[in-house]
DNA sequence: ATTTTTCTGATAGACGCCTCTCAGGAATTG
DNA sequence: CAATTCCTGAGAGGCGTCTATCAGAAAAAT
């Protein structure tokens, strides 16, 4: 009942050894009827060779970069310190990982940053910026082989292997959802808050959210969106300037990064209690503004899934193993105060 | 750069290979001095013997066994997907999976199978009941050696190593909060259905809801729980009787499974619009009333991600190695209408 | 039928670690 | 100081797969 090797294998199929790693492994051409035969067998014995085997035996470390943004963006800093939680995790197997800072905002530095990244590496992981000069670099890498997958923020239409983040448009129809059954019978103002309108996944939310709050929630007025550049302090602004012209704010969604900024703002104002506020991604500030009632409601990602996700796929790439896509499906978070992890 | 070897420690410290061995698995006694110069060669190499080599080396092969109820319960079904789905992904890699039935509400019966685990297995997972002779039986397998993890529902005080699970009492508050917020504003009636009051996670998540209830939100009134054993049949019976006493039933909470059955009640009576709804676990019936709008909030507990930890735990139990705190954590999933996976 | 060309078998040597044996040296006891 | 017990070194063999080589067998081409 143990599992089958690659001997017992090439005995029931009659052949040797060798001849069944070629044909497992294309190694070298092999007579059409032999290779019925060894698959035959394969099937038969449900034969697939041990990982652990085959990995120790190529010897081969992976090398893989993460590239992220530079910034006092605290969600960015987190997904930083779960690379190096992983590459500490990955160190028993042979799996090496880099990781790269640069700015986010500038589509030619991230594109120059791709560029260089010489072959060394097995597979890139990339925040990336949805621009023209952007998705050739991702491409250009992809076809000198090197696997590319983005994160958190997609370019569709790249030849980048996989996606891992949320879908971002959902995650804009839920924060929509939860802020109209919130302020259900109210009527008011709902503002918005974006970090860039030029980054993929900001948009796509923005675009969610006020297609469900026209669709479902007439009674509520959302207000034209402010770019704030996911920097707390021109978030605190906006902010504060949102707050002050518009008595009515019952609403608030805070698309992107810098929520500390309007934590601020609404407890400087006085009123955490009287605006549903709406955040993205857990970190200490949105945390404890979570548990202080001043954020309702916390729309998340999982870092750390995210970057093992990252790493799974680009292992599975590198050696042609499928991957479980449930495993890999990136949730949208909803936490409240009572759900926090 | 390479990863130091077995090897390179025993040259750095000036001893043979088999003494470093003895050290880092305890084989045999070893001079505290010549200890001491092993450890002090590890750390400086930061060596971490290879997963992979060792696994292979070790050639054991470890079986665990997956204890789930039986019954028409759509979420157990699930998990009893996931484990056969898992059984076959871990195939490669030298772990067997064994899954048996029984039935929860039977502390006896339940107990009893689990006595009879014989010592084939390295581990074992079960769903379990909070009973005192169930409690006994996870002590005598875990003093014979094998390692217990409990799954969904907890015994605590007992020698399980490991609870994989929510945290029943927050998913409780959860429901409480949303419901709640959900209904800010009005008073009325909210009804409680749950499977039975000896399963521990459903005395849990109904503790935790009528705490909130009672201390936020006090224009709701909370109807005494009802008890229909996490039979859709059953709980159709029960609802449509809540709902037949109680006009002014205005929130519907439900504890265990079973949702199927109030889904048809609340259509039956045509109140599916006029009474928040919130139930747990995402299977085809709930996933379909949640995208109606029948229900409004579903929390949910990842079953694949929970059969995948719990394999992860009892490997990482199996062979002493550490785990991924984080990984580990089972999330309460807040599933809206938006957000469904 | 003979010469090529194409397949196949046998086998050895990694990969990094585990497990065990055996002999000899070091420390401990009397 | 001898006798005992305790440590340590050296090394072999194995885990399942990969990679490479080389000779010989089978098929294809001449």
């Amino acid at each position: 009942m143990a599992r089958a090797t690659i001997e017992d294998v090439a005995r029931t199929a009659g052949v040797s050894v060798a001849t069944v790693d070629r044909v497992l492994n294309s190694r070298a051409a092999v007579r059409p009827a032999t290779l019925k035969r060894v698959e035959t067998a394969v099937r038969s014995l449900n034969y697939r060779p041990d990982r652990l085997a085959a990995r120790l035996a190529r010897g081969k470390e992976y090398r893989f970069c993460f590239i992220l943004p530079v910034g006092n963006n605290a969600f960015m800093a987190l997904l930083g310190e779960q690379v190096r939680a992983e590459e500490e995790r990955l160190a028993t197997e042979k799996i090496s990982i880099d990781l790269r800072l640069t700015d986010v905002f500038e589509p030619m530095e991230l594109a120059a940053t791709l560029d260089q990244i010489g072959d060394v590496y097995d597979g890139v992981a990339v925040v990336a910026l949805d621009h023209p000069r952007v998705k050739e670099a991702i491409n250009g890498l992809a076809d000198r082989g090197v696997t590319v997958v983005t994160l958190v923020s997609d370019v569709p239409g790249s030849k980048r292997a996989h996606y891992v983040g949320i879908d971002n448009a959902a995650a804009g129809r839920t924060a929509a959802t939860l802020m109209g059954r919130y302020l259900e019978g109210r009527t008011g103002k709902v503002g918005l808050i974006a970090g860039s309108l030029s980054l993929r996944d900001h948009i796509e939310r923005q675009f969610g959210f006020e297609q469900v709050m026209r669709h479902d929630f007439p009674g509520l007025t959302v207000l034209p969106v402010r770019e704030a550049h996911d920097d707390w302090q021109r978030v605190q602004e906006a902010a504060a300037q949102l707050l002050a012209e518009n008595p009515d704010l019952i609403g608030l969604y805070n698309v992107g990064a810098g929520a500390r900024g309007i934590i601020a703002a609404l407890e400087r104002a006085g009123r955490q209690r009287d605006v549903v506020f709406i955040a993205h991604e857990l970190t200490v500030d949105t945390r404890r503004a979570l548990v202080d009632g001043t954020i309702d409601i916390l729309i998340n990602q999982d870092a750390g899934h995210e970057i093992r996700s990252a790493t799974r796929v680009l292992m599975a790439s590198a050696d042609k193993s499928p991957i479980v896509e449930a495993m890999e499906r990136i949730r949208i978070d909803i936490f409240i105060r009572d759900n926090i992890p």
